[in-house]
DNA sequence: GTGAAAGCGCTAACAA
DNA sequence: TTGTTAGCGCTTTCAC
């Protein structure tokens, strides 16, 4: 009785069955030039009848590889962060990676581990989504694995980054509520600053129109959260004379103030007009939908990676990459009732 | 001048630093037992100063695993399988077992190839949400690799399933409803008849308040989408007498339906009451806030993992694992306004 | 074009 | 308790 084969078939028993070596069976599985047509076609019938698939562990063991990416997101329970995760999903599937989410929740020991590319698994590169980070902290950093970090800034040059021109998207957001007829726009969001992207283009859509941005307008937030929302709607809804539209950094902290707003008897948009930000899949089904900037997740996921294989292959010189991103016009800034898919 | 090391400090580094050998520099690494005190400090010792990290793709090579675990599901970026992936990361991070995300986009064959172990990488252990597929794919799964469901399935009984109670969670949810006055429950959802456990859920919260489930009331959706939902909803409207209440089996379709209703100009929960179910991060954050049932996501992936390690481990007697679950009463069926974290 | 053989870094028999 | 060594399955340099 023969015992059943005790594993899968490996590069010797398609060698042997194919009466060649094994260096030559891993050419072709390789796709090396140089091989006689029938030799391969010999060794491909092998491989077929045996049903050999590579041992990654073992290519990898000897190639010095892992094949694991690593993308670093505060939760991919976020939704911005699950759509990223989804995005970056399918970029490395087609370049043959295995994306290996990673969570920071905000710590930046994480942050700074992922850095140095430590996690548990050996990484060939690294996707990182920074909440704590410093350019410092990356000047500092000691691992030369391949890196790329997400967002707009740029980190004084010394590292590719992957983001889409906030600026431009924000200006384009408010110019979009002064089209429509508004004129008091408040922006809402943490660490609002000249040196915010976001709020400068708020800041250059309104002068744009002949309209000085006013202080009282800014609307600071403790974070992101629904609930930073809520509470900037309510302070919103008492200011006199009360905004006619609100520019919020996130769509996250804009159906907060949505909320607050319906509770306290206003209607979106006809009293305040509403622009969020990241297009996160709720956005079209709150009510009223919610008008936002989408950036271009297929696109910066496919950068991030192009970067990354890039860098592998020895390009090391960092970029600003900036992906695309597209104004979404929904109910909550003035578009007709409408159902996406 | 000495180059630098070209390479990650291996074993053998470790050894002779200690002046020991790999095998004593192996067992503590490993944790065996039986190492003299002092020997295992000179080791601990060299393994600091060196900075060691054992490659894990060697280790993996040699024992034969990959240490990756995959967790297949629809796609991330819906809330409900992000949260579950969130829960998975944590669950296995625990075991030091490295999570691969993969979506199936609802592909009968991806699920397929899942079943059988075949991604990109080999992998462990598979922890798999299914869409497509029949007690008899599972049947006739040719791969032996650890394999847990996620879901209500039992699979006839050949495989570990991992889930809630869904008849009890949903008797709940409808006990509720009636609790606050409700007679005319809908539910709706796509596949309700007296095989789907919420519908049974439902039908016997009314029959035992003494209510008779009414055919008409068993509102069908194609889909979970919030499209088929606000579709649903609309229909809900136009039935006379008109339910005061519907138990919808997702929380996005409850979300979409709400949507409707408000744009109908029903109020929710005065006009129609809403329960949804998964407990979706967006219904904390939509208006009204969204009663629904809430499964121990953590307590699922946890009980999974130890599938997946019992399973590797030898222990492969399937069974059919129930987690908790908790009825979360918030504004759509009356709850007091309130803001939740 | 193809073969032989030396690693990749670690685990685990087998010895001592 | 610790040392020696044969693999794990594949890539790749060097010959032929």
């Amino acid at each position: 009785m023969t015992p059943p084969p005790p594993t899968h078939p490996r590069l010797v028993d398609v060698a042997k069955r194919a009466g060649v070596s094994i260096r030559t069976v891993s050419n072709v599985v390789n796709d090396f030039p140089y091989i006689s047509t029938t030799t391969r076609e010999r060794v491909e019938q092998a491989i077929a009848e045996l049903g050999y698939r590579p041992n990654l562990i073992a290519r990898n063991l000897a190639r010095g590889r892992t094949g694991l990416v690593a993308l670093v997101v505060p939760q991919v329970a976020m939704p911005y962060f699950a759509s990223l995760a989804d995005s970056m999903l399918e970029a490395t599937r087609d370049e043959e990676m295995v994306l290996v989410i990673s969570q920071s929740r905000g710590s930046h020991q994480v942050e700074l581990e992922a850095l140095e590319g430590r996690f548990g698994q050996r990484i060939d590169g690294v996707v990182l989504s920074p909440t704590t980070l410093t350019d410092a902290d990356i000047a500092h950093r000691r691992s030369t694995i391949p890196l790329v970090m997400l967002g707009d800034r740029t980190w004084g040059g010394v590292v590719t980054s992957v983001g889409i021109d906030h600026v431009s998207a924000a200006t384009e957001a408010v110019r979009h509520l002064i089209a429509q007829g508004r004129h008091r726009i408040a922006i809402v969001g943490p660490y609002l600053n000249e040196e915010a992207k976001r709020f400068r283009g708020w800041a250059a859509a309104l002068r744009e129109a002949g309209i000085e941005p006013d202080p009282t307008w800014v609307i600071g937030t403790d974070g992101s959260t629904g609930e930073d929302g809520f509470a900037a709607g309510e302070r919103l809804m008492q200011m006199s004379p009360r905004p006619d539209a609100a520019f919020f950094v996130t769509d996250w902290l804009a159906l907060g103030a949505v909320r607050a707003f319906q509770r306290g008897g206003l209607t979106v948009p006809d009293d305040v007009a509403v622009v969020g930000y990241d297009d996160i899949p709720y956005g079209r089904a709150s009510n009223p939908t919610l008008t936002t900037i989408r950036p271009d997740r297929a696109e910066i996921a496919h950068q991030a990676v192009a970067s990354l294989v890039a860098q592998r292959d020895g390009d090391s010189a960092p970029v600003a990459i900036q992906a695309s991103w597209s104004l979404v016009v929904r109910e909550s800034s003035g578009a007709p009732a409408t159902i996406e898919a």
